[in-house]
DNA sequence: TATTGTTATACTCTATAACTATA
DNA sequence: TATAGTTATAGAGTATAACAATA
């Protein structure tokens, strides 16, 4: 997308607008500091949601994400071919793929993690540290309405 | 995309998840809100642009809306198949279309914005009223860094 | 030469439908 | 019959390149 040149009132008070270019921008910022490590921000992505669990089928993978299977094939496609993510039958139902991380997959995710941490300060410098969590949370509050508890 | 299930701790700290998913969110509700009214929520976005303004040419309320100029003619079109938007030439300088909100996009408009304003109301239901201000100079801040004074 | 609107084209991200192998 | 992974395909949304008219 082009970038803007300034929208003017009516359109900086609308939420949509808001939401939509910081999410660019925050993009833009995270998959800079991924570059150097190979990675991009969807791989990430699937990268934690693979992490810390007991092994998942690529379905289970997908519905954690929220994307669709065909999709999560060409992500793991990819990681797979970097050696960052194995994936094998599943012994027990043989059409599932057990998809894990490989050693190589949890160092770069380590790497990337930090990178990401370093991504998201730049992109919330604007803000007081108060500021800050507070966006997070309010964000949390909106995408996931039952569970605004926990933050 | 679909809808996500849940995507565990690791993903739902992540800034750029919750953005992304905060503005589909946000997207679809306005989007159903709008339907109503016939138009989508770019078109909003370039009607909110060219109103209570002086006639802008097509690329002003391309750079304006942050999109390319040949992506605003695929989005003028619609609206001027609508009736919602005039087209002329420019007297002054005839490479130049002035583009103007016609009264029937004028009236359009007015509704759009309240049906918008309760799609804005909907998405915010979780927040505290002060929570919901905070969200939203927290976003204008970190997409207009240089520009955080006002709100 | 440069700029505006336009068209043709391509690229990214995503989903739907259909195939295969298993169950 | 139903499910997991895959492939082919299509639809948004966007951009780049090239063209005609005008400056």
């Amino acid at each position: 997308m082009a970038r803007t040149d300034g929208p003017g009132p009516e359109l900086s008070g609308n939420l949509v607008y808001l939401l939509k270019h910081a999410h660019l921008r925050m993009a833009e910022l995270l998959n800079e500091a991924l570059a150097p490590h190979g990675v991009e921000g969807r791989e990430l992505g699937v990268m934690l949601a693979l992490a810390g669990r007991a092994p998942m089928s690529q379905q289970q993978a997908a519905q954690r994400l929220g994307i669709d299977r065909t999709t999560m094939v060409a992500l793991l496609d990819a990681l797979e071919g970097k050696g960052l993510v194995s994936r094998h039958p599943d012994a027990e139902d043989r059409r599932r793929n057990v998809v894990e991380l490989t050693e190589a997959g949890r160092e770069t995710l380590r790497l990337a993690v930090a990178a990401s941490d370093e991504a998201e300060r730049a992109f919330l410098t604007p803000l007081t540290p108060e500021a800050a969590r507070e966006l997070r949370e309010a964000l949390h509050a909106v995408v996931f309405p039952g569970r605004d508890e926990d933050a």
